[in-house]
This record gives structure tokens, sequence and C-alpha cells, in this order.
RNA sequence: CGCGGGGUAGAGCAGUCCGGUAGCUUGCCAGGCUCAUAACCUGAAGGUCGGAGGUUCAAAUCCUCCCCCCGCAA
């Protein structure tokens, strides 16, 4: 089948790499390069990357609301429209523009989890199982019938990246299975719908006032974008990794309880906090971290 | 020229401003001690101070160039 690709980030470039083994992918859309890294040099989005290894030519246009754009796509004559975290509306003329429509790729179990971060709003919510759904497109946000559908348990140790990796795979497989087998669609449920808002920036400061519990799951969750943190004085230190203690606690939250990095939370709980990056720094679990730096017993961090 | 931190013993750090014997914590090894603790005590091993030049009687420290790691920002 001629296939127009469209999609942006890992696991996009993910699915359209197996498409492509398989499929005649004529043209990849992408969002255009952006300054990003520290020269802030222009970086080609995973999918551009990828689609020129394959060869296959790449546009990235920063809208398709334009008449000329959308023209430039219908002329691709293309059977199908692959569409997989693009990051842009598509409006009804390119939906509609490809003979059989436009598939998606989607990071949750639908109808929960529509929208944009699907993968770390079901950890955050401590969902046992997150999965792929494969939908036909139409113009609301995820709203379309689906085609097929494959389920990924959510574990003590997965993370936002981990799970998208299996993820990743999973949507490549099963796009490739939808195209081979093209199975009739079923509308979505009506009830059980819930939206996965954006990943602000902001949520990444840890609020000690939540329960040892919750901050461990926003940990996996934002890990590894935008990562976990909490401000010491002035210094930034990211966490990769905690424990939610069994011991219960009447410190205020945020007070940190003895000198191995166990923090009062919210509710009396507490968590120990067990891989960090303090800034500059790499990485490390908190062993290492406390041969020499300390976190002194009593210290009250900002909630 | 986006802003900034860092590279010193296996690990984590101090020392660099102000040049003068290579330090701390931890780990490892040996021994002791304890009902017990991330236990405690004693002793020992372990370092081309990221690299190359330069200045100097003398460089981890000052000057020049280079390599590598990382935070912010996007």
């Amino acid at each position: 089948m001629k296939v127009v690709f469209m999609g942006t980030p890992d696991i996009a470039a993910t699915v359209l790499k197996a498409i492509a083994a398989k499929h005649e992918v004529i043209c990849a859309y992408t969002q255009p390069p952006r300054p990003a890294g520290k020269g802030l040099k222009l970086s080609p989005s995973a999918v551009q990357i990828t689609a020129e290894q394959l060869g296959i030519p790449v546009r990235c246009p920063i809208s398709l609301r334009k008449p000329e754009v959308q023209a430039e796509f219908a002329a691709l004559k293309a059977d199908i429209g692959v569409v997989c975290a693009y990051g842009l509306i598509l409006p009804q003329a390119v939906l509609d523009a490809p003979r059989l429509g436009c598939l998606n790729v989607h990071a949750s179990l639908l109808p929960r989890w529509r929208g944009a971060a699907p993968i770390q709003r079901a950890i955050q919510a401590g969902d046992a199982e997150s999965g792929i759904t494969i939908m036909q497109m139409d113009a609301g946000l995820d709203t379309g019938d689906m085609l097929l559908k494959g389920v990924v348990p959510i574990t003590p140790d997965t993370t936002a990246g981990n799970l998208h990796d299996q993820l990743a795979v999973l949507g490549a497989d099963l796009m490739l299975k939808t195209l081979a087998e093209m199975p009739s669609p079923t509308p979505q449920p009506t009830d059980g719908i819930t939206y996965a808002d954006k990943i602000r920036k902001e949520e990444a400061l840890i609020d000690w006032t939540k329960s040892a519990m919750q901050i461990e799951r926003d940990i996996r969750a934002f890990n590894p974008f935008p990562i976990a943190y909490f401000m010491h004085g002035s210094e930034r230190i990211r966490v990769f990794g905690a424990e939610v203690e069994p011991t219960r606690t009447d410190a205020v939250p945020g007070t940190v309880l003895d000198d191995r990095l166990l923090i009062a939370c919210g509710g009396g709980t507490a968590l120990r906090l067990t891989v960090l990056q303090r800034a500059g720094k790499k990485i490390m679990p908190a062993e290492d971290l406390l041969k020499g730096w300390t976190l002194p017993k009593g210290t009250r961090l900002a909630v």
C-alpha cells in the first residue's frame, strides 16, 4: 500500500521503520527541526532522521490549515495515512485525502487517556495496564472508531521511558497487522473516557504534600521527561527513583527524617529517595551521592 | 557565539581565588571488639590530579589549546 506517514518523536519513528519495511511510504510529515541541545543547534525530529535514513521524502509544514499544504498532501494520492504522535491537528480535508482515510496509533487503551500524554498519565493514575489502540481517525480528539488493541501491564518498575519503548514496538506491530487485515471498526465506549493533559514543566517540581505513593508514581511518570525534582536552597536536585517507606510520621511534609534521604510526605507517609542527580553531576544511587554530600536530618524542603 | 556546573584513590567529594609533602568520607584488604546497629576500634593497600604545551627553583593550583560528562533553556 502507498502510505503517507505523519509523526514526530521516537515512538513514531519506530512505527515508521516497521511500516517502511512492508509498505511503500511515499512521504513522511513531521514537525520542523527545532533548536535543542547545548549549542541550541537545529535538531530534526526522530521521524525526520529515520525517514532520511530510509530515503523517504520529508515534509515539515508548520500547519496543515493552508489550502496549498492540503493540496500537496492530496496530490500524493496515498492509499492510507498513518499518524502517530504528530503534534498537529489534521483538518477534515487531510483526513479525507487518502483513499482509506487516516489511521492513528494511540498509546492508551481508549477511551481512557485520550489526548497528548497518555503514557505518563496512566502511570500517575496508578493504572494496572496501558496499551495501544489503533483507530480510524475522525475530527474529534482521539474519538475515532477502534480497529485493534494491545495491552501492556504497568508494574512497580514501569517508567514512562520503558513503557514508551514497549508501546512503540507493540504499536508498530499492531499497525502492520491492521494494514494487513483491515479489521472492522468498533465505536469507542461512551463511558470510561478520560483525558491525558499535556505534561507541564511545573508538574515536575515535587509537591511533598502529596502522598508518598503519588510522588513515587509521578517520579516514574516523569522519567525520562521532564524528571521530577526538588529544590534544596538554590540547588535543583532531580529524582529518578524512590521507594515508599512503610513508616508513619507526623512531621510536616518536606521534612528530612534521617540522614539517608527519607522525606516526610502528605498524610503522614514517607518516601525514601534512591536515585538522584545534582545539577551538573551524573545520575547516581543515593548510596554514592551520600558519600560526599548530605541532606541533613531536620532539613525542611520547600513544598 | 544561548546561560551554567564538572573531570583529583574502586565510589562520592574537598583542595584551585592566594603555587610549596595528595586530603576527607566511603568501599576494599588484614586484625580486634560487640546480644545488637548504615555498628565500633586499630592497621594496610590504593592517585600519570581528563590530555598537550607554556610560565616558574617549584604547578592539582597560573596562562594557552584540546578531549569528555552534565544541569538550565528549547
